[in-house]
DNA sequence: ATATTAATGCAACTTGTTTGCATTATATAA
DNA sequence: TTATATAATGCAAACAAGTTGCATTAATAT
């Protein structure tokens, strides 16, 4: 995985410190949307202990420069995943709280019909599976 | 609007309090999702003080009884809805923080997609949209 | 009317997130 | 290489959303 995220943040003359590389790090190796709290604790266990209030800071950061973004689901904690992977959406096993990517082809057609029967201007969209996984069938 | 929740739940046994009440009445008559303070404040205008924590239990009363539905949401904090009304999805705009309704015919093939690609059961979804909608544009 | 117990209010608590401020450390210039 | 400016950090305190324990109130059945 290049980081190509770091070197854009350096380019921008923002400085590249251990909580800001390894935040980035471990956002762009995890393939599935994580907690403030998950990137804290996961951290933490591999060694970069940083303060929780740095992690909150940093995601404000990260969010600000577009190279995360977040990803709403059924609990109250925000979730957040490294913006330029692949387009894709989430399934949800409601069974083991896994969550896994999904990438889907036939959304342009259900963004045309969103585009022409509410007359918004659509930027973002956010599509959300729930049920339960081979796994845990 | 037919009361049939207040029914279905005096049937079952359950009490009719005031809060009870007013907390059906009003989801029953907001098309889009809520959140707690909000039911909280808006009974508070119409002169229906409740406590907070009442909110917070019925809501979870509610839920239990699927009278209720949670939606994910961009923001966290959790907003809800009544069941049983037409299937539709949300609209969010960015500029005015609206929600609107909207019913989608194209989601058949999109969920028949989701199946055969990850082998999950799914029982449920949710399609959020973000944009800007006419009257802000 | 009375009894049963579901529902409520209050206060305290937990958890997630934010803010103020003094300190540390990165990047740049001397 | 050292000095400088200030971005980034840590800590403590504050804040907000949501939860819990417990004593009180009130909706329903008798």
């Amino acid at each position: 995985m290049i980081p190509q995220h770091i070197s854009k943040l350096q380019e921008k003359g923002f400085r590249m410190t251990q909580a800001r590389s390894s935040i980035i790090n471990l956002l762009e190796n995890t393939d599935h949307p994580i907690t403030a709290s998950s990137i804290h604790k996961i951290l933490k266990r591999i060694g970069v202990s940083i303060n929780i209030t740095t992690v909150y800071r940093e995601i404000e950061f990260l969010l600000n420069e577009r190279i995360i973004e977040k990803v709403p689901l059924m609990d109250n904690e925000l979730h957040y995943e490294v913006t330029g992977r692949p387009h894709h959406h989430h399934l949800f096993c409601t069974s083991c709280s896994s969550i896994k990517d999904i990438v889907l082809q036939s959304e342009k057609g259900l963004l045309e019909e969103v585009h022409d029967a509410s007359s918004y201007d659509i930027t973002r969209h956010s599509l959300a599976f729930f049920g339960t996984c081979p796994d845990c069938k």
